[in-house]
DNA sequence: TTGAAAGCGCTAACAC
DNA sequence: GTGTTAGCGCTTTCAA
């Protein structure tokens, strides 16, 4: 608790220069001698000397602060991403701001005002309702660079994208040279990006393929309710699934479950195919197949995106058009998948 | 892109009224008259005016922001604790930066600086190396209030702590009710206070019962690698353990594969007690009896100590003692565990 | 290269 | 109840 908080001109003073000359110092400016330079460096850590970050940002409109918003951190997949971002924003002297969402319109709305009102130097943002008017509108109105991460927004901001059509593709054409016709795919209900291409890719899937979609689409009602009804439902109708594609970890551990109170083992009765890789998916018994999504690849993608806005912001007479950088999957091969019986 | 900012002043013009009497109104102060106010408020709306939030802060001296470092995100317990403090301290206008530690001391120095140097209203900290004197300095040197979160550091500070001994104490009482003398305690090799405190309540249990400390403790070398290896060599031994008793989501998913390989069955051949309940705990067969983390009460607490420290900062002549919350487990019976054969 | 001085936009103290 | 004004601490011209 200082009694008084130092201020650049207490650092000047004992340095006997002027505060410009400090404050260059403190900057790292080209232009001073190194005696200067010393002097002021001994005054601050004489002092103890902090600068003051408010008085820095409304003086020189920076702020070094990067807002992030998700749709809930408690998602493995968003704190994955978080950390990168993080980690890679560190690198240059951000800090990060996180707000969720919670896929709450008036929410999303607060939070990009919020970030806009407090002057956030870029923002990387997952907005749940991507075709919301308000939200849009509220994206619209940031004047700071923007990534947009992993959503479909009709905004002129770059943006990171998973390539969901061709991986569900992949899996779903997988599944189809095993001899699976009737193949399963869960979601959640919410309608965002992932979900929407998802079920694009796995009709192009049977489409291309020459076969009928099959209507094996399972939407939960919330990401936290648990598929294990649908799924049980499913399995007991005449014509039931042989295979499931399944997306996020809690939709995939109550498909599991559902599976094994039916009496079907994975793989010989039951294929099964999980979206997102994850320690669960490695160790359960039997090892997963899964399509792996890059969320590391893509968050480092989305900060250098970010980053190099913020670099070109000034100086630039126009700014460059957007950017959109899209990431492939990986069908990785496990051992829960078998050829139809 | 605004060409220009617009100022409190730009609003104090347009509505005819000072300066002051805009502030005023922006600021919700008690002494304005009605006309006064809606004339302000129809300015800010005509000229879309949005306040510099590092004015405010420069001259308030608050920022309206909580700075929070866990050890890592993505760790599901410390996602919803985030979670859990973003909603409480969202409906006070707080906006938090989050930073993860990542159990390097001098990282979380840096943040616990960076909290320091950004003028944070106030801090919620879960340091990894909680004996570690640099990172306690780091933690002393904070001027706003602070409220360390389940970590037994010797500072000024509140702190809300989850009763890590008595609830192991009640789970191996559980044990020990059903027979079982050899078990084992599987954590990470952290020693971060809730990893020693569970030694000392498994410890204790022991002692209290008469019986001998069984040298069942696996402390793996990171909280990412599997406990895989360990408890299948101890399996194997000549005297192996009949009940386990296993922290972190990770941690349990090796131990019950591992059980599994050995040709095991829980709870008929081995019983299995977790620590933090979770989706997976949940839906696995069996379903796991495990001991309840409350982290959502935890934080909530957190959240109502450090707003009440906030709140209590001006107008105080001598700071109130530190106060600490401790939050007992709850010990939740499900089908994991069954009397020693 | 350095110093002096002008604000950045706002709040709070004070006067009216 | 309202207006005036002095800074908060800093960066950034501009002169020297």
């Amino acid at each position: 608790m200082a009694n008084k908080q130092i201020s650049i001109r207490d650092v000047a003073a004992l340095a006997g220069v002027s505060v410009g000359s400090a404050s260059r110092v403190i900057n790292g400016a080209a232009n001073v001698t190194p005696q200067v330079k010393a002097k002021v460096e001994r005054a601050i850590s004489a002092l103890r000397y902090q600068p003051n970050h408010a008085a820095q940002t409304l003086r020189s409109r920076t702020s070094k602060t990067i807002g992030c918003m998700f749709s809930d951190v408690t998602n493995p997949l968003y704190a994955r991403a978080f950390r990168s971002l993080e980690e890679r924003l560190r690198r240059d002297g951000y800090m990060l701001l996180l707000a969720n969402g919670l896929n709450d319109p008036q929410r999303e709305i607060d939070i990009l005002r919020t970030f806009q009102l407090r002057g956030m130097d870029g923002v990387i943002i997952a907005p749940g309702n991507e075709r919301h008017a308000g939200v849009l509108d509220a994206v619209r109105g940031l004047t700071m660079p923007a990534v947009i991460y992993d959503r479909d927004m009709d905004v002129d901001a770059d943006a990171v994208l998973f390539d969901h059509v061709n991986g569900v593709k992949a899996a779903i054409a997988y599944l189809l040279s095993l001899g699976h016709r009737r193949i399963a795919l869960a979601l959640w209900q919410v309608k965002s990006r992932p979900v929407r291409r998802r079920i694009q890719g796995y009709r192009a899937a049977f489409k291309e393929a020459g076969l009928p979609v099959p209507d094996l689409i399972i939407q939960e009602a919330t990401p936290t309710s648990s598929a294990f009804d649908d799924v049980s439902r499913l399995l007991r109708e005449a014509d039931p699934p042989t295979a499931f594609l399944v997306q996020g970890t809690q939709t995939l551990t109550s498909t599991l479950r559902a599976i094994g109170k039916q009496g079907l083992r994975v793989p010989d009765d039951i294929s099964v195919i999980g979206i997102g890789d994850t320690e669960f998916a490695q160790t359960y018994d039997p090892p997963l197949t899964v399509l792996r999504t890059p969320v590391d690849d893509v968050a480092d993608m989305a900060a250098e995106l970010l980053l190099k806005r913020i670099a070109e912001r000034d100086g630039q007479d126009r700014p460059a058009p957007p950017r959109h950088e899209r990431v492939a999957y990986e069908l990785v091969l496990r051992e829960s998948c078998g050829a139809r019986r």
